[in-house]
DNA sequence: TGCACAGATTCAAAAAATCAAATATAAGAG
DNA sequence: CTCTTATATTTGATTTTTTGAATCTGTGCA
């Protein structure tokens, strides 16, 4: 049995896209806090209207949220609720990393110290 | 105080990127199992050399696996294992969300059956 | 009817990523 | 040294994304 069509490899390049974006994950980590309408999402992150439904509209198109209308707004939510454990999980990749490289420039400014003397 | 610079949103983006791609994505599964070397990477993948290797680079360039020479070929390793449990996360949801399609894929075979009658 | 407001879509230019093919380098064998 | 094996880098054409600005659409309300 061969692979077919869109393979499921791909599916899931898909989704991380839809995270490769300062923008959409700073609205996901605010969606992930709970639903939000568009405009508490444009308060939030400070910026322009256009943008903010530009970018939900990819999230929305990758299947990463839900948009519910409620009367005259559109009400954000995250469709899995894993995805903030995802989130988490990346959290704690980056703080190893970020301490890595601080101990490592600590570690180089330490060293130029020392070969200056 | 204001952020500087790349900020924090922007390396988490390049991460993810560096997800968000089918052979990447497959080369990271290998090795969430345990290093490897680039040959055995390219017999898992049935992918040429020159593939691979162009994929590894971006993978190493953002720090998310690492590379050692080991006398004649080089063995790749994910930097943090935390990424292999991104990779369960991110497992789950493909499967909440799959299963979510074939279940919305029958429920609208089931309508038109029904409407049909 | 005719504003406003909330949100979505469209467009073109610029920037970044992909891909395949070719070329380069480095280390060990002989 | 020279050949080979293992891996890396470069290149240029192509495709995708990004970005900002402008333009729609729908809805409640005066």
């Amino acid at each position: 049995m061969t692979a077919s069509g869109p393979s499921l490899q791909e599916f899931k390049a898909e989704f991380f896209k839809a995270l490769a974006h300062p923008v959409r994950i700073r609205i996901l980590e605010i969606l992930a806090r709970g639903p939000r309408s568009v405009q508490e999402l444009q308060a939030a992150l400070g910026l322009d209207q256009s943008t903010v439904s530009q970018q939900l509209a990819v999230l929305r198109l990758k299947q990463v949220v839900t948009a519910n209308k409620e009367g005259t707004s559109v009400r954000y939510a995250v469709r899995d609720p894993l995805v903030g454990d995802l989130l988490d999980v990346a959290r704690r990749i980056f703080n190893n990393q970020l301490a890595g490289t601080q101990t490592m420039l600590r570690q180089l400014q330490r060293e130029s110290r020392a070969a200056r003397r």
